[in-house]
DNA sequence: GATGAATGAGTGTTCATTCAT
DNA sequence: CATGAATGAACACTCATTCAT
């Protein structure tokens, strides 16, 4: 009996893999509005019913996926993350790593733009998503303290370390911009610009 | 008396601007998802049919919507905007004309990115809107070619003189900035290091 | 004053006949169900509001259209009458005056099949429609008097000597039939085999 | 038990039956024009949704229907075929057969004739229809071979003799027509004396 | 007489969700 | 755990009709 319980709890996991790639695909083909729980259940080969064993309704399954790729994100900027070298090197890091993750995850990356940018946002718990990324706001700290960066608040120094290379490798906003190892490399040196001290 | 006879009933001004407030203020509020035409008539205080003698179907009022704003945005960023001035000064006035447009009318400005970041944004005529923008364009690239800014790939300039202040004007995304005068001055001396030569 | 009623009281004839070919025209084309007003306006290139002025409503502008056409069938039907020929070459007469106009007007007489077979067909007025076949009855009850006919109900004398010919003539019905004048003969000769005496 | 385990919930054949029914009924008493989809499931006790789970649009519907009735006209008029009897008799069965059917489901057949008379009609697989009525066919072309028939297109001679019956049993189009046995025997022999040689 | 703007009520269809299996 | 049938409510959109001009 006991068994037999551990067993339901376990979920099918490549079934719920399908259902976030499945909602991911179809929400950046052709966004929130048209994206019906049916027509991502059919994308992922399931039955709608399915999809209510795993999320508790359309809403839990769109922030959850949301969160789900946030935290993919936040991962895949701290690969290789060493605390001891300097913080331009830390910093220039997360910024390849982030585009690493964004060119390769586009779609993925996509959906959070697009998510972030609708009312489904505020459902966000928004202090579960800072936790993954806490490791970056410490380094960007240090860095105010250590007057290796400016003295300026806390919220513009990141937008200038954070965002610029995630409207880069958007599609959707930078249509034609070429994204070669160089371009990034000066994007990166310019972001430097911005915020060293 | 006699010409009063041939005049017809006229489309209503306030009516068509009436629809418009009301797109904008319910797509902020619920999302594109949830923003249906007879939820927007309503809000509007018009029938659902009568968004249809002025726009072709919903997907024409979004976009007809986006493309208003981005227009009085241009005009907005353009306002005062005096071309012998040095381009460091010009830029500051876009800079603080934007600032001054999204705290204005975040509303709006929080419409165009939510449209921006789904894909509605395929569908509007690009060419037309970039039209609206050219004299800031025309700006970057002379200052590329008087060696003011540095040189690099276009888009890249762009982003870094255009992006930050929409991302710290824009609530949904910076929830806590605190945007006086003297923040939106220090980030505009961020962006001018990111660029100048 | 008088004059002036006069003139009101004349409505534009040539546009109360664009508005009647449109809907026949509309009608055979997408069906009673998909027939608009608007639909029936743009086609007779006028105002929905002006088709109010010539007809009650929707109702009457279809069935006024029916009898319209019924009118001028039974005076297609009629022409060159000569009530002091055999019996025979009178229908024979009629047969042929029928094919013609069916042939010639097939819309029109398109419309008035589907019209027959359809609800709308119990809001006519039958005592009136029956009156412009009145001298085709006649000479049906003088051949069964005369004993020219066959001495059988009166109504299966009449869908052999008039349904025949518009089936044949119907495209809807008979797509491939090869309406020869020669076919068209033969037909009327088998009728005539299942009315003679 | 095991196997019950693996069985779905299955489409329900009386509920698709009573949206036939319903169907039938409706378009009959208030036409195509009028007959919505949602009076439509109101009639036949569902949600307007369940009929689209039993057919894709409401013309899959309408033209379902149409077979549907078609194919059990053509049982009926087939029930006792006996190919070994005489061409006049086999014609008569047919005859009087269509006629029962007509007269015990008059709903279904004014439903057909309706249909027949629409722009609907275009929408049908004409092919599939006629495969039902390949024996009829059958014995008319036959008949013709061994002289029996008049030697006359193929058409006409169908006309002749399948539908006069259908006109006579029609109360639509033959509101006071007496349909007594007799006159059926009457009106047999006529369409008889029609086509025979 | 003639118009096009305006609308409440309706259209065909899809929605998120539940339920028996 | 997984399903497809089932649904009331909502969707985008069009309707027949009216009204001020």
């Amino acid at each position: 009996m006991f068994i037999y319980y551990k067993i339901m709890r376990f979920k099918d996991e490549a079934k719920q893999d399908a259902i976030i790639k499945a909602t991911v695909k179809l929400v950046n083909q052709i966004g929130f509005a048209s994206s019906s729980v049916s027509k991502i259940a059919k994308q992922a080969n399931v039955s709608p019913a399915t999809i209510y064993i795993y999320y508790q309704n359309k809403e839990d399954l769109l922030v959850s996926t949301y969160v789900d790729i946030k935290q993919k994100l936040s991962e895949a900027i701290l690969k290789d993350f060493d605390d001891t070298q300097p913080i331009k090197d830390i910093l220039r890091g997360f910024w390849f790593n982030a585009f690493d993750f964004i060119s390769s995850y586009s779609d993925n990356f996509q959906y959070t733009e697009q998510f972030a940018n609708s009312p489904y946002s505020s459902l966000v718990d928004k202090k579960e998503v800072e936790k993954y990324f806490e490791p970056m706001i410490e380094i960007i700290q240090r860095g105010k303290e250590q007057k290796i960066l400016k003295d300026v608040p806390f919220d513009i120094l990141q937008i200038f370390i954070f965002y610029p290379i995630m409207i880069l490798a958007n599609p959707r906003l930078c249509a034609n911009f070429d994204c070669t190892e160089k371009n990034i490399e000066i994007a990166f040196n310019m972001a430097w610009d911005a915020i060293r001290a």
